[in-house]
DNA sequence: TTGATTTGTTAATCTAGTTTATTTTTTAAA
DNA sequence: TTTAAAAAATAAACTAGATTAACAAATCAA
């Protein structure tokens, strides 16, 4: 069934009875986008959050000099949103773009409120995660202060070493906030220097 | 009373009875630092969580090269600690010191889950300020990929106005994550050209 | 009121990462 | 299987910001 990893996800940190599993099955919904469409765009209010069942995201942003820069990348068992436009119901900064065919789990901004009001446990959960949301969005910006261009991409390697083959490098480049043909002088530097 | 402006920093985000304000304040403790004092050591678990009464914290590590970097000031009415410590209770990899006397209410981390258990509205004003943290906190990382320094610090500025004249500026600039000397050099052009 | 420590400035030199431009490789459609 | 488009590599010239070093203010203890 459509909802099993979602269901199974949840066990890791909680446990539902089958009316609370039914009423979150109720409020939330399904649904599955296509590589390339978009699940949020900049300028629009982003009225839902998303958990990954299967596919690949990109989350990021056109600067005022027309440059793209991607700010996270999301795959199976991740959330995926623009938080900022979701709690504020304000147009977002950020588009969410589908780089795989992805199906997704939805909650909106009203049911999710409802969620929690009837099942604590999933406002702990919630709660929980955002805790870990901001931990690894500080360690981004420590790596930022105190990591070289290249020490960031060995970084980005090892702490998600399913993302590079899924992406086109450009794209790592763009996450790690340096142009492409400086990515490419580094990895051609690593493979020179076996590390 | 000691406990006044955290009772009243609540107010704007729930309304709590007598009850349930006689139990979060036996389950949460005033304290007073003092200005060099540190709150929580990098190396130590970070036990508490601190709301600021009155004072000033930074929150900074010492990196590899020994270099200080400051990841984030508070002041008044925010939270100061180790929050990737505090969830994992596992040894914190930063500094909070006062830059000033400062007055604290502490939560441990045992009875924040008991406040949770007791008051759920607490653990919704919870979740509600860590969605906030981390719009922040991406924010920070989205102004690091496209602004220059010199607009990062009018960034701060604009956002912070009450904390340039309370640090040192070395301390801005480790906060930007720039040497002093350049803040120097960008400051000395701003006041040059006027804006 | 002095001298010592902390904080801030200026300027020369240096470097990590950017820009621009060209070429090569890979991917995917027809 | 060919071909066009997308992605990656290479290289030279350039720039934002770092480093080093010397000096000038400001703060503060005694």
């Amino acid at each position: 069934m459509k909802y099993t990893p979602f269901l199974n996800y949840i066990k890791n940190f909680v446990d539902l009875n089958e009316k609370e599993i039914t009423f979150l099955r109720s409020y939330t919904n399904y649904k599955k986008y296509f590589k390339g469409q978009y699940i949020v765009k900049q300028g629009e209010v982003c009225n839902h959050t998303n958990f990954i069942i299967s596919g690949c995201t990109e989350n990021f942003y056109i600067d005022q000099k027309g440059q793209e820069h991607i700010v996270t990348f999301a795959i199976e068992n991740w959330w995926s949103s623009d938080i900022s436009s979701f709690i504020t119901q304000k147009r977002s900064d950020f588009n969410v773009k589908c780089l795989e065919d992805t199906e997704v789990i939805q909650f909106t901004c009203q049911n999710q409120d409802e969620i929690f009001k009837n099942i604590p446990k999933m406002e702990t959960l919630f709660r929980k995660l955002l805790e870990k949301a901001l931990v690894s969005s500080q360690k981004r910006i420590v790596n930022n202060f105190s990591l070289s261009a290249k020490d960031q991409y060995i970084y980005f390697k090892n702490q998600y070493p399913n993302i590079e083959q899924r992406v086109p490098q450009y794209m790592v480049a763009s996450y790690l906030g340096i142009t492409k043909e400086f990515l490419s002088k580094i990895k051609a530097h690593l493979v020179k220097n076996k590390s």
